[in-house]
DNA sequence: CTATGTGTTGAT
DNA sequence: TCAACACATAGG
């Protein structure tokens, strides 16, 4: 529900900041007149009347701080007070996203899908209610509480299943099968819905906060429940081999984000793959399908592969067997 | 006392 | 909806 707002949104934020008023001296030269006694003068203007052309939302007070204001069903809803207007103008925009969604207009770039960290803060946004999102930003906490969160959702997480890859699942199939126990029990799609015929995208976040989106739909023809589009790229990207484990977990938080890890088996690590290649303990990479966009658009950034993941029940037997 | 946020109005 | 501006008042 919360994937509300998709891809292709970081085209138009330029016409808005255009569209709405940005600063008074803008390219055409003409500079705006806001008080026509003042023009005169020159320089005098600013001290008297406090001049405007703010960014939406923005509101300046008359001790040379800023306000932020958004309106909410013909009510003013106060944001708060900023030293600067940019900051001010960022409080409006957190907020413009949580009341209006992904279509609002902002001031600044509005946050996409397409990026891991702001994926991340729109689901955050969403996991609150208005007037958590208001208080927080009136109280200067927004930035401090969103990181926060994801240090609280990557540590406090559930296991739901685990699934040692089959050869076919890191194949040229480009699928993995969900064992239908644990499909049924944790991704259940309402059969006979359109949902389950054509499936429907899941997002996963694994241990270093990037997000996977996977389709995940039933396959009428084998009876299974299967990870489609979005799988191949992951098990790329792990280099995921046979007899590797994967994990789905769900956060406990009070965002239910799904999750998903992986740990190489010892064997096929051993046969295999080259150290050099190898590593990267987890993987993030933001859902939506990058697998279309051309390699550079994704990546550029690997950044940081970090440490492992304190290992769950890892190699449990059922792992160590089925070696 | 000052900074903050509300009342209120006129304009999109 | 939105921002300009007056001003009540929260807060130190």
């Amino acid at each position: 529900m919360e994937g509300g707002c998709v891809e292709e949104a970081s085209s138009d934020w330029v016409k808005r900041l255009h569209v709405s008023k940005v600063p008074q001296h803008i390219g055409s030269g003409v500079s705006v007149v806001l008080d026509p006694s003042a023009e005169g003068g020159g320089i005098e203007a600013e001290s008297r009347k406090l001049s405007s052309s703010w960014y939406k939302g923005v509101v300046p007070q008359p001790n040379g701080r800023y306000g932020s204001q958004i309106y909410e069903r013909h009510q003013r809803v106060w944001l708060g007070n900023f030293g600067d207007e940019a900051e001010a103008a960022r409080a409006y925009d957190v907020a413009a996203q949580r009341f209006r969604g992904c279509d609002a207009a902002t001031n600044f770039k509005p946050l996409t899908e397409s990026n891991d960290e702001e994926a991340a803060e729109l689901s955050f946004l969403v996991a609150h209610s208005e007037a958590e999102i208001v208080d927080m930003l009136r109280k200067h906490t927004y930035h401090d509480e969103f990181h926060q969160s994801k240090q609280t959702l990557r540590s406090a997480r559930e296991i739901l299943f685990d699934k040692v890859v089959t050869p076919s699942d890191v194949g040229k199939l480009n699928r993995l099968v969900i064992p239908k126990q644990h499909a049924e029990k944790h991704f259940q799609l309402k059969s006979g819905s359109s949902v389950a015929r054509n499936g429907v995208l899941l997002n996963f976040e694994d241990a270093a906060g990037k997000m996977w989106r996977f389709r995940y739909s039933y396959w009428n023809s084998s009876r299974s429940y299967v990870v489609t589009k979005g799988w191949s790229r992951f098990v790329k990207e792990k280099s995921l081999k046979a007899g590797d484990l994967v994990s789905f977990w769900r956060s406990t938080g009070s965002e239910k984000q799904l999750c998903i890890d992986w740990k190489t088996s010892p064997v096929a690590c051993n046969r295999a793959v080259p150290p050099a290649i190898r590593p990267l303990p987890v993987v993030k990479l933001f859902g939506v399908d990058i697998s279309g966009v051309p390699a550079r658009g994704d990546d550029g950034k690997r950044g940081r592969e970090m440490e492992l993941f304190p290992p769950p029940q890892f190699f449990k037997k059922q792992f160590v067997e089925a070696l």
